[in-house]
Order: structure tokens, then sequence, then C-alpha cells
RNA sequence: GGCCGCGUAGCCAAGUGGAAAGGCAAGGGCCUGCAAAGCCUUGAUUCGUCGGUUCGAAUCCGACCGCGGCCUCCA
């Protein structure tokens, strides 16, 4: 639901193209159109996919908060030589090898928290279209057939470079390590690029005007932005890898084919995951040449889900990120802070006897909580409203479960300086801000036990203990303490301790979880 | 060679012209039978180096050093 006075906020985007951020100013008032380039779907995908997709699915929720109308459009690419090499070698169809990976791709998303796009094209559903664009551009002179290919004519493009801040003769200079191949002999200019290429009969393929064939690597977003947004529309998004050659080609595919420009008024591009070399600690980019490669997948079976989703917001976005088993750690460390604050916030209004579902208690603000609490949203809001400053919003959003674990020691301790009424007010107050601003990044949509539980019982998979047995360790420490057998009780922490479980005593028992 | 970007405490990381956020780790304290958790507290006279602009710069300009990305498929 739109909210008026949220709605009044500037959003703020930095944009690759003009090189500055400045505000969002939806080409429909309150609706914003957003294509992000999806995968190529042939692999599992990696954790720099993930960052990608995670970002764009914070915008997309923070643009809704905010009482915008989001259509949110990711495709899949489907058709492409490395799903057609792949499914070669495996000896699968092409096109049920792309389907298999989409469901993958569709479960690591899921795992992550990250929502359906309004619409998820297929390149192998929008032949049609592609194949009109095509003729578009050969009819406006952007682009010509040789022996059944189509290559777009860059030279033609005026504009050819303005999202990559560099131009033909530059590139050309530059170009000295570039491999041939043989359809550089076929090209008028080298950075011509293929729209359409042919393909043996026994191949993928589909049938055109210039026979046999299949589309090249660009223009399928190009149809599916235009498809789906129209010819122009608000944010484009994708990793930073694809401003040249991809989103260049896009831009001058969409703008010679469409009479509209530009293309996106922001161009959103994430900063890629980097790796600790294990060789030297260097940093380098993770890629499969240097085996540096870690999938979602993998990521996921170490960590809560949670805490990679909430290591990927850790960073600014248009900052590279580092891939480290400390980073990770100190992620899952925060998250479960964060869900330990909602249980503490639980324990407390039992205590004070609130249930859970109950209506809002009537009270005030405790004073020391106060402004934390009222000046919350609005700094959290503003955080996210600056170019999607995530690394400030994580802050605030700390600042507030420190409020709400000041709120409790208060609650706990002997003579409370506040009334019930008002400490319990407070803590919802909290409770339902952090569960708000959770709602907006993706995190702290679970149950918190089940979260706790969830986060203590993946760190034990490696642990030569079980949950049973330590819950007897704990049984018999409770009657040794009872028989104030101290240096037994001592004794069994310690011997937990050494399996890496802490014991956390509270008035009513024992927890425990896994360091 | 061209283009883009980065270098902030032991580590992670915001800030980009007007008193250096936050987190992890570390020290001290409260609490505890002892702990853990939580809370409080200590910590960059300083933001790669050297110059310049300015009343004032981590923030702007220049040079230099170091690092990364793109220019070939890449999120």
């Amino acid at each position: 639901m739109a909210n008026d006075s949220a709605a009044l906020r500037t959003v703020e985007l930095y944009d690759t193209r003009e090189g500055r951020q400045k505000p969002l100013e939806p080409r429909q008032s309150g609706h914003v159109g957003m294509y992000v380039c999806g995968v190529t779907v042939y692999d599992l995908t990696h954790i720099g996919h993930a960052r990608v997709y995670v970002f764009f699915d914070v915008v997309e929720r923070f643009l809704e908060h905010l009482g915008y109308d989001v259509t949110h459009v990711r495709n899949f690419t489907d058709v492409d030589d490395k799903i057609i090499n792949r499914a070669e070698e495996t000896g699968d169809d092409p096109l049920e090898l792309s389907a298999r990976f989409i469901e993958e791709f569709n479960e690591d998303m899921s795992a992550l928290g990250v929502r359906h796009a309004d619409h998820e094209p297929k390149v192998s559903e929008c032949i049609d279209e592609i194949i009109e664009m095509n003729e578009t551009l050969i009819e406006r002179g952007y682009a010509y057939e040789v022996d059944g290919d189509v290559f777009y004519r860059v030279e033609e493009f005026d504009g050819y470079g303005k999202l990559s801040h560099r131009d033909l003769d530059e590139m050309e200079a530059g170009r000295s390590g570039r491999t041939e191949d043989e359809a550089d002999d076929k090209k008028k200019h080298p950075f011509d690029f293929a729209l359409w290429k042919s393909s043996e009969d026994d191949e993928l393929g589909w049938e055109s005007p210039w026979g046999w064939g299949r589309p090249g690597w660009h223009i399928e977003c190009s149809v599916m932005s235009t498809k789906f947004l129209g010819e122009c529309f608000d944010i484009h998004g994708g990793g930073s890898d694809l401003i040249f050659p991809h989103h260049e080609n896009e831009i001058a595919q969409s703008e010679a084919a469409n009479d509209c420009e530009p293309l996106a008024n922001h161009w959103m591009h994430m900063g890629l995951v980097n790796v600790v070399s294990e060789e030297d600690d260097e940093v380098e980019k993770m890629s499969k040449s240097l085996d540096n490669f870690w999938t979602t997948r993998d990521v996921l079976d170490e960590f809560d889900n949670e805490a990679v989703r909430y290591f990927l917001l850790t960073a600014h976005y248009r900052k590279p990120i580092t891939y480290s088993m400390d980073n990770l750690e100190e992620a899952t460390q925060r998250v479960e802070y964060l869900y330990a604050t909602l249980e503490r916030i639980g324990e407390r209004l039992t205590q004070l006897g609130h249930t859970e579902g109950d209506s809002l208690p009537d009270g005030e603000l405790v004073g020391s909580v106060a402004s934390t609490v009222t000046g919350f949203l609005p700094k959290f809001e503003a955080a996210l409203a600056d170019d999607f400053n995530t690394s400030e919003a994580l802050a605030v959003l700390g600042d507030l479960a420190k409020a709400g674990n000041e709120l409790a020691t208060e609650v706990g301790s002997t003579n409370p300086n506040a009334s019930p009424e008002d400490l319990a007010f407070s803590l919802v107050a909290i409770e339902s801000h952090m569960r708000k601003a959770g709602s907006i990044l993706g995190v702290l949509e679970r149950p918190y036990a089940e979260a706790l539980r969830e986060i203590r019982n993946l760190k034990l998979q490696d642990r030569d203990i079980t949950p049973e047995e330590i819950e007897e360790l704990i049984a018999e420490r409770k009657e040794a303490r009872a028989n104030e057998d101290y240096e037994r009780a001592d004794a069994i922490r310690d011997e937990l301790v050494d399996h890496g479980i802490e014991l956390m005593d509270k008035d009513w028992g024992t927890l425990w979880r896994a360091r």
C-alpha cells in the first residue's frame, strides 16, 4: 500500500551512464519499471549471482515500501552457446538442460529470500519478437546479414560507447589480445556483434528470414525489456562486468530499433565478488579458471541462508565484496544477535504479562530509548534512499536492536526506571520496527526460535556431538548445580566448550549455542 | 595503451567540504556460584604518499605509490 508520507521521500540512485547519483524520477508517476539481467542457465549459480539478485530484491522491496508500484523483469537466457556446448557434453537436450538450471536458480534464490520477478521471460519464448527487432534494425540500416548471420553495425550508432565511456577507436587500439574467430571475417567492423547466428540443421534453432538459426547474446534483453517495460524505462541493473559489451550493445539495439532514449534512466551496476587467494592471501576475482569459485549451493550448505543474505548486504552494492569464512561467520553472528534480541524481547514481554498476539499495550516510549525508536524508520529509509546504502541501514538496525537489549536489561533489573506498561509498549515498538526493517531487507522474517535453532544446528554439523548429548549434559549439570557441586558443573561446561558449545543460564533454564 | 573504480583503526565497513557511523577482535566494568549472552566503557589528533585550493579536506585539484575491474564469455 502506498504510504503518503514515505512516498514523498526522494530516492537517489547512481547512474553508470552519467556517472553520478541523481533522483529517481519515474517516467510514469508512482510506477517504476526495472529490468535486471538474469543468468545464462547452464550451471549452478555462484555467490556473485546471489549478490545481484539479493540486492535488486531489496531495491524492489524498498521501493514498494515507499509506495511505488514496481514492475520487475528478470530474464533467463536459455539459448546460448555455453548451454549448447554443455548439453553436447552431457548428451542432454539444450532446452531441457536450461530448464533444469532454471529450477536450480529458483531453489537458490528462494533459499536466499529473493522473490520472483513480475516477469521472468526466456529467450526461447521470445523468438518471434527477436526476429522482428532484427528486421527493424536491418530496415533502419543498423544491421546487415552475411550468410545467415545478422550483425549489428556499431559505427552506425552515434552513441556507441556512451555507457562504458569509451570510443571505438580507443578500443580498437587496445584489442591486441583479442582472439580472432571466423565470424570476424564476416564483420564490417571488429566490434560489430551478432544479432542472429546461423545454426547447423541438427543444432538448436528456429526458422528465420535468414535461415535456420538462433539469437545472438545481447538481443534478448532489448526485446524482453521492450516487451514488458516499454521502449524506455527507469532502472536497468546487472553485474558491472556486463557494462561492456552487453549493456552497451543493449543500448545500441534498443535505442536504434525503438524511438526512445535513454533506454534506462538509471544503470545500476553491482560490484563483483572477490575471494582471498589461498596461496598469497591477495584478493582476486572469483572465477572458474582460478578455481576459487563458490556456488551459492555450497555456501548455503555451510552457512545460514539469512546470514548469507546479510553478508551480501554488508558492503555498498557498487563496491566489490570479499567472500571469506571470516566475513560469513561475522554475518552469522550478527544475524544471531538480531534474533537473540527478538528472543529476549519476547521473554521480557512474557515476564511483563503479555503474550504474543496481544493487542498493543498502551504506554509511552521509555526515555532512554525514545529517540532511537522514533528516529529509526526515518534514518533507515534515508540510508536506503541514498543509493541503497545497506551498510548504513544495517548499522541503524543494529542501534535499534541494542536499544531493545538495553530495555530488556532494564526489565530484568530489580528496580526498573519505567512502568511495566511503558516498558512493554517500548519493547513492542522496537520489535515491530525491527521486523519492519527486516521485511524491507529480507531478513528477520523467521520466528526467532526457529532461526536460532537452525543456525545452531547448522553449526553443529561439523561437531562431534549431537543435540541429544548436549541436552543430557545440561541435565546432568543442572543436577550438579542443584547440589551445589560446582566443580562437576564447571567440568561439564568445559567439556562442552571443547566441542564449541556455550551454555547460557537463564532464570528459567539453560540455553546452549554453537560458536 | 584506453576506460572505470578502490586504498579509512588488528580485521570488516559507512562517511565524499565544517567536530572520523556501525560491526568483529582486544582491554576494563556491571551482571553471574563461575561463565556465556547482554549492557556500559576504552581505542583512528587521523583517513596510501607528497604537494595545492580553501577560513576549513578523509572528502576538491595535481603528482606519485599500491590494488582491482572492464576493453574476449562472465553477475
